[in-house]
RNA sequence: GGGGCCGUGGUCCAGCCUGGUCUAAGAUUCGCGACUGGGGCUCGCGAGGUCGUGGGUUCAAAUCCCACCGGCCCCA
């Protein structure tokens, strides 16, 4: 399996061998969370939910069916969702007088809730959360964990005093997405979008655009400012220290869960398979014993005694003692993505130590049996920074800086990220598209750029640094 | 939205153009046994297929035609 060669064919291959996902569900953009996937998911939702409860968001669970009158009342945020809604129209062969809606989002089914239970200053903040799926009748094609009809995600939900109180949530929400993302070793552009690409709803859109080897990049996570637009939809209001009734300034921010599962994937992943940050390894250490004639009692002993070692150090751990190979089992639980495998044979017997191997490099070495719980712990530390630095320094690689067109319509025709400067007209941004094949996804706010050149297309002065790439 | 390619045991795939020799070949996987054992070893026996679904043409369909479902690629 070449990841670089035929990435799309690579990533589906793994996530049926890794068994992550069985995309073979016979209805299009629905599949199954297979036990390695799943896993996997709890353990990021694990990450995030820890961050949002320690910052005072408080889970909720809304549900997944939303009135249609309800869903019509923000005119914006219709016109962005209607044409990917899945509707409930019948109860057994009866046809229901109003129809529902599957939830593609859940401002909608939260907000009502929002106005009747914030009456004064002293509800506010409200910030809530739920980890969910949501349902997008997606017509361009599918993709197993990519672009799914059925995906699932983290949305929060807040409401405000003020504007300034707002902006604020709006930097806590990127500095929690962003800790969680780079813990898991990934690299990513944080973009604000341009406005004609901004949520359906919202003042401004804040996105975090990950990596991906063929690159279309990925976005993992979003952030908006509602400004007051739902609130006066929705009439959520509260009373001020003053006695007025004012309208609540909202931010809700979506972090996709499948979406950081392939990022995962498709980032640290390798010609062998999955490579997981241990952190979120359903298996952090697998020990294989290696049996020679003659000794096979002794091996089995001593590697189960390795085994207690580690389980009892705290890491999740497995043994490996079916019949097969010790080569058939190397690659195997690299497909996994084990991190850490631990060897244990002879050489190690004899002399009281055992053989680790990390997952990044496949690098072995050796240390006593003692040791074994610290180096192990080392050793996670190392595999985290390596891929955090291989991830970051690929990013750089595949960013392009496209002066003009021709480099441009190069960057994104060799799967690159082109860095552009654009004057800000739609009209330009049109173009980009059109000549290049890639989209405008906004410029950075984690730093200030400022335009070295003119405009790429119309040549009069630029307005900002943009990155333009095909997207998912 | 427009165009093209594809669908055959769990997986990969031959056969299709030129219908009959297909009772569908091979590899892999899986089960049992032996052997081996520090990177997928080897051997024996065995299991596994409504040829995506439905309809049509024909004496005869995996093969030709139509529709649908599903997958992939390119363009917008």
């Amino acid at each position: 399996m070449k990841k670089y060669e035929n990435f799309s064919k690579w990533f589906d291959d793994l996530l049926l061998n890794a068994e992550i996902m069985d995309n073979r569900y016979p209805i299009k953009g629905f599949a199954v969370y297979k036990e390695w996937g799943a896993k996997i998911a709890r353990k990021i939702i694990e990450m995030l939910e820890k961050k949002l409860e320690e910052t005072g968001h408080v889970p909720m669970f809304f549900p997944v069916a939303i009135s249609e009158e309800t869903f019509k009342k923000e005119a914006e945020h219709i016109k962005g969702f209607t044409s990917e809604v899945f509707w409930i129209t019948h109860a057994g062969d009866r046809k229901l007088k109003k129809r529902m809606l599957l939830r593609p989002t859940s401002e909608t089914a939260m907000y009502p809730m929002f106005s009747q239970w914030i009456r004064s200053h002293a509800d506010l903040p409200l910030k809530i959360f739920q980890s969910v799926f949501v349902y997008r009748y997606e017509t361009k094609a599918t993709r197993p964990l990519l672009r799914m009809r059925e995906f699932l995600w983290n949305e929060a939900h807040t409401a405000h005093r003020s504007w300034e109180e707002a902006e604020e949530q709006v930097k806590e929400a990127i500095g929690i997405y962003d800790e969680v993302f780079k813990n898991l070793g990934l690299s990513y552009y944080i973009l604000r979008r341009p406005d004609f690409d901004k949520f359906a709803g919202a003042d401004y859109s804040i996105a975090f655009d990950a990596w991906n080897p063929d690159g279309r990049v990925n976005q993992i996570g979003t952030v908006h400012n509602l400004g007051e637009n739902f609130s006066r939809a929705f009439n959520i209001t509260y009373e001020d220290i003053g006695g007025m009734q004012r309208y609540v300034v909202q931010t809700c921010y979506g972090f996709g869960i499948s979406r950081v599962i392939a990022a995962i994937i498709a980032q640290h992943g390798d010609d062998h398979g999955l490579v997981l940050p241990p952190e979120i390894a359903p298996v952090q250490v697998v020990v294989i014993p290696i049996p020679y004639k003659n000794l096979e009692d002794e091996i089995e002993k001593y590697s189960r005694r390795v085994y207690e070692k580690i389980v009892s150090a705290g890491f999740r751990t497995r043994i490996d003692e079916t019949d097969r190979t010790p080569g058939e089992k190397y690659y195997y639980w690299e497909m996994f993505g084990v991190p850490i495998r631990v060897e244990v044979g002879p050489r190690d017997l004899k002399e009281n130590q055992v053989t680790i191997c990390e997952r990044v490099n496949l690098e072995r070495r050796t240390v006593p049996l003692e040791e074994a719980p610290r180096a192990i712990m080392e050793e996670f530390r190392k595999i985290e920074k390596k891929l955090r630095e291989r991830s970051i320094s690929t990013l750089k690689e595949m960013t392009i800086n496209a002066r003009d067109i021709e480099a441009l319509k190069e960057a994104i025709k060799s799967k690159k990220i082109a860095r552009v400067c654009w004057c800000g007209k739609i009209e330009c941004a049109e173009r980009i598209r059109e000549e290049s094949g890639g989209e405008i996804r906004g410029y950075r706010v984690d730093i200030e750029e400022n335009p070295e050149y003119t405009c790429i297309i119309c040549g009069k002065k630029a307005e900002k640094v943009v990155y333009v790439a095909k997207a998912y």
